[in-house]
DNA sequence: TCTGGGGTCCTTCAGCTC
DNA sequence: TCTGGAGCTGAAGGACCC
């Protein structure tokens, strides 16, 4: 019997697919299932409990608790309710009158991820996070080490338990999709070794929204289609799918649907893009407050450049309206920057663009795209900039934040009310949460 | 019911160059 | 000189994931 089941009542699947097990022939079950994918239970949530131990038991959510607020993760006895992850609040709340809020703090969540990491680390350097709390590892270099797969699965559950008092899921596999889609049927709590010749009895009888990259509308084409199952689409011609999802969707689905996924574990590689959005606690029609907004957004994301030692080459604006419709439109600079002022004026330049009179905005967000290394992205100088210009104004501002605190130096403009904040003494526009 | 925020990837289309 | 196709890039939107 597994530690789990012994330590912590582990639902530990045993019916098709089964925690490791050895065969008549000898074999182990875990043999050819190199990938584990690891997922906290209930993260967010989990990490608040540490502390809070009173509410152990009890229904929790952690989310913002806005107007607007949507749940950002729920305990499993705040799930029983039928609250998860991304419902709004005030649903939640309904749902469930007496349920316990608690604001989300990223500092710990980030803290607690690091230590888990560097358990998975301390198994294996093939270790590719998906995000804070959950990561791939190939533990095949680890075997002759630590033993099977199975058996490092376990030894991963019980140090997180041990070392950072949350619970983790452990799915086993030949494929990273397949340890994926074992852990999520084994929470929470769980280890579920998924053998090389199970797959496909496994994958089957699943529905098709079970599938990496079938979201709702992608689901809604295949029920169109008759597609049920995992099996269904697997005995679909892949013309057939192609036409109906396009090229990669429908090559990428078939070939899940058969258990092929080619894709090693690789250790993350840099970042694509960096963004800030803000949805306003109510919808906004003054283009004014939207610029300031622009602008808070466009140093924020400047300032995270900085902070990494990028520069991003294409500013994207994103604007949603009231009703919920969205746009998006950017431009590509001539050369990559990490300078506040130069993505605000090409976002507002971008909003401006758009010759929105009094139209009701509920986000807008700031995008930098086309990220390189900022040593060597060549820097575009402009005719009228002086020898020491923005850039280094705004590196001055980050070293005063790091010493007194982020907010510490802020553009006259986001100055809040009593002060000089720009409009000449008007009262300042709301600001966004 | 009323929908956050941070990201990635894919598709389509238009414009440009060869 | 004009035209059409291929290939590339940028822009925009959508779907998806956690």
């Amino acid at each position: 019997m597994s530690r789990s089941q012994i330590t912590r009542g582990a639902r530990v699947t045993q019916s098709d697919v089964s925690a490791a097990r050895r065969s008549p022939d000898g074999r182990r079950d875990d043999d050819g299932c190199p990938i584990l994918h690891v997922d906290m239970d209930a993260f967010f949530a989990s990490c608040e409990l540490r502390s809070r131990p009173d509410l152990v038991g009890l229904p929790v959510i952690v989310g913002g608790d806005g107007s607007r607020g949507v749940v950002t993760a729920a305990t499993y006895e705040a799930r029983t309710y039928g609250i998860h992850s991304a419902m709004p609040m005030s649903r939640a709340k309904r749902l469930c009158p007496d349920v316990v809020i608690l604001p989300p703090d990223f500092a710990l969540y980030s803290e607690v991820s690091a230590g888990v990491m560097a358990v998975f680390r301390d198994i294996t350097p093939l270790v590719e996070p998906l995000s804070l709390d959950e990561a791939f590892l190939d533990v095949s270099g680890a075997v002759r080490r630590l033993g099977p797969p199975a058996v490092i699965a376990e030894q991963i559950r019980a140090r997180v338990h041990d070392e950072q008092g949350i619970t983790c899921t452990v799915g086993v596999a030949p494929t990273k999709f397949v340890a994926k889609l074992a852990s999520t049927r084994a929470k929470p709590d769980g280890l579920l070794v998924v053998p090389s010749d199970r797959v496909i009895a496994f994958l089957h009888p699943l529905p098709v929204g079970a599938l990496w990259g079938v979201g709702e509308k992608t689901e809604e084409v295949l029920l169109r289609l008759g597609l049920t199952t995992v099996g269904d689409i697997a005995h679909t011609p892949l013309d057939t799918l192609v036409r109906a999802l396009g090229p990669a969707s429908g090559q990428h689905l078939h070939d899940l649907s058969w258990g092929r996924d080619p894709r090693h574990v690789t250790p993350p590689a840099a970042e694509k893009s960096v963004g800030n959005e803000e949805t306003f606690p109510r919808d906004v029609d003054d283009p004014e407050v939207i610029r300031r907004e622009l602008l808070r957004l466009s140093e924020k994301v400047a300032s995270r450049l900085r902070a990494q030692g990028y520069a991003g080459r294409t500013v994207v604006l994103k604007v949603r309206f009231a009703d919920f419709s969205t746009i998006t439109r950017s431009r590509t600079l001539r050369s990559a920057t990490d300078v506040g002022r130069e993505i605000y004026a090409t976002a507002v330049a971008l909003y401006d663009a758009l010759g929105l009179q009094r139209a009701r905005i509920r986000l807008v967000g700031v995008r930098a795209e086309g990220i390189v290394d900022a040593d060597e992205a060549p820097r575009q100088m402009l005719l009228d900039e002086p020898e020491v210009g923005w850039r280094e104004a705004e590196q001055a501002v980050d070293r005063a934040s790091a010493r007194f605190g982020r907010g510490s130096v802020l553009p006259a403009r986001l100055l809040g009310t009593g002060g000089d904040d720009g409009y000449g003494g008007a009262p300042a526009p709301p600001r966004p949460r």
